[in-house]
DNA sequence: CTAAAAGTATGATATTTGTCATGTTTTAAT
DNA sequence: ATTAAAACATGACAAATATCATACTTTTAG
């Protein structure tokens, strides 16, 4: 089993704030988990034991609407932590999250990571401005969402994408959605995102191969009105 | 100047979990304010030097959009502290906070708050299930801005207005909110703001008096699709 | 390698929402 | 109490988006 204080996934997220002592303890509670694509990981509803420490893959927190569609809230990468929110308000899971790629995560029980809470104010302080930072990115999203049109909101998806997750050699973005999920983050019907997708093909902003996507014009897609 | 130690309203946040010493210290540096109904308390894009406890009245939080409308994100009442996030994460406000009629604030200086979520852990465990909270909250409202209608989501703000914020002997609704108001929580046009209220009155769902809103049938109101 | 399934694409049409114009009512200041 | 300004209301029309139908393409499983 890896040890977390040799791990270099740590660095990117809070658990930088603990000390070597307080790693020692997780390294030898935690447990790593292989999830494949499309599996979940925890469901909306589901009381969670633990937080995940993402050490590969890519997953999507979305959340079910009563017309039964559902909505993307946010995309979660290598190095961030999942679950925080559950685990600090006590209550179940307000979101699934599931797999976009195949995965590699380390599960870390809840009691640890609430006592490093509780003795490490230095953890508790990078937890709170973890959080501080989520929700100031939750606010602008309401925004957008309830301001801003359709094919503004995609392309400004598309930018998110291109300037936090990156590109291939070959221009592809690193990340690969169906358009059903572009629909879903964006908040759209899937025929509205392939339309809008197929009309920035046609203006030259980005080309597709398949569910592949390259970014031609970035600048073009930041102009979008 | 009153005492905090001796004000009720700090039962309702997050600094019910001070100290006697601590609060002593905050009485003494803290300023009392009176603002006034349409005022600004701060802005979008301000440093702010502290956080605003709540004493009275009820203020609303919004951001400018790049199409130059308003949008709400929060309404903030008696007993709610502010600007505990952008003083946590250490940058500049993301949201304009106006008073929505006559408000009693108490400032207390920045430097106060570090210090206490450094020093007191039950403070900082306080502050952060507050704000995991607020999170679960703008998730859910994401949620409803994608995939709901404007009748539903102005139906569920009439809602949730009357379950969380009350309503007076006869029966309006303690809040009270320009039709413009409506339209930048719900997010979508004056005008269509005022066409469905006319709808749900013509319903039977509510009735009005100028600005102020009755409640008829809150069943109905949640049954709206 | 191949068939079935899943995903992508696009047209036609319906519905929702936005915009502009205009008139009425309410609010607030003198 | 009076009046100007602000807010509310509604019609007509335009634009954005959803829905349904259908065909094509890519991916996946055996």
């Amino acid at each position: 089993m890896s040890k977390c204080e040799q791990c270099i996934i740590r660095q990117f997220n809070t658990l930088k704030a603990l000390t070597k002592d307080e790693l020692l303890r997780i390294s030898d509670c935690k447990t790593s988990k292989i999830i494949k694509k499309g599996d979940l990981i925890f469901e909306e509803g589901e009381i969670l034991n633990g937080v995940y420490c993402i050490k590969d893959g890519i997953c999507k927190l979305s959340k079910l609407s009563a017309n039964g569609k559902d909505q993307i809230v946010k995309l979660v990468v290598k190095g961030d932590l999942l679950g925080q929110r559950s685990v600090i308000g006590q209550e179940a899971a307000n979101l699934s999250a599931t797999a976009l790629n195949d995965m590699e995560v380390c599960f870390i029980p809840k009691r640890e990571i609430l006592a490093d809470l509780q003795k490490n104010n230095n953890f508790s302080m990078e937890v709170l401005r973890d959080m501080a930072d989520d929700l100031k990115e939750a606010d602008n999203i309401i925004v957008n969402m309830a301001q801003k049109s359709v094919k503004q909101r995609l392309a400004e998806t598309l930018v998110y994408i291109y300037e936090n997750f990156g590109s291939n050699d070959d221009g592809t973005l690193n990340i690969i959605l169906s358009r059903e999920d572009y629909a879903s983050i964006v908040g759209t019907a899937t025929e509205s995102a392939i339309r809008v997708l197929s009309q920035f093909k046609k203006e030259g902003l980005i080309s597709t191969s398949g569910k592949q996507i390259i970014i031609r014009d970035i600048n073009g897609l930041k102009r979008v009105e």
